[in-house]
DNA sequence: TTAATATATCGTAATATTGCAATATTGTTT
DNA sequence: AAACAATATTGCAATATTACGATATATTAA
């Protein structure tokens, strides 16, 4: 059968996946670039700055929000939505222990 | 229409998310960190650890290696797969950006 | 060369993601 | 209250991913 998640692999190894998933699509890197390059948290400027419907690049918000990447805050009507540090700490240090990793390990073959 | 990688984003955007994309799968997160608990680089190992086919694990690994996440030699007639800290490096310093710009933002909300 | 072992690829079915128009919701203003 | 603005959700159609059996390829051993 398809494609299931499935459950044979550990909470760690799902967690992290799903983090790294999320950052998985170049809307959501070009959205965290953007929300980070402007001053202010932005909002629907996004709908503005890419070539994606609002429904569409809500929905990416929303991936990102779940992932736990991004937070927002209600501001007026509108959204304003920040990185959350603490997750990307999380993804950080997820890599640094892959390159540590890798850096002792004795034997080499490629 | 679907699912469509579209050409309206950055060669880095494109870049940084097919990285993470491939990292995306807890199949592959097990498969790297497997590859980094065995002394020797593993191979065909992972067949027996992990409750996949040797088909889903070899398109795994293709995955893997055309990201550059992994590179493998040839080893005798099976095949040696090790972390290419290059590409590591290349995801943790995008990471650090993301943290970096993160904390310098002054306008916070939320 | 033949048999055995290890890995890769093909074909296909099941499932997931992506994108958008339309619509709903939520908050603001009048 | 009604009208407006911003964001979210729903319901699809198009596309991508995932998984695996079957088969192909490559290297070693006999």
């Amino acid at each position: 059968m398809g494609a299931s998640k499935s459950d044979h692999f550990t909470d760690e190894q799902n967690e992290l996946s799903t983090l790294f998933k999320a950052l998985g699509h170049p809307a959501r890197i070009a959205i965290i670039q953007q929300i980070l390059e402007t001053k202010s948290c932005v909002c629907g400027d996004l709908v503005q700055k890419f070539p994606l419907s609002q429904a569409t690049i809500s929905q990416h918000l929303k991936e990102l929000k779940s992932a736990n990447i991004i937070q927002g805050t209600i501001e007026g009507n509108s959204i304003c939505y920040c990185l959350n540090p603490e997750t990307l700490n999380k993804i950080s240090s997820a890599i640094s222990i892959f390159i540590e990793a890798e850096k002792c390990k004795g034997t080499r073959c490629c």
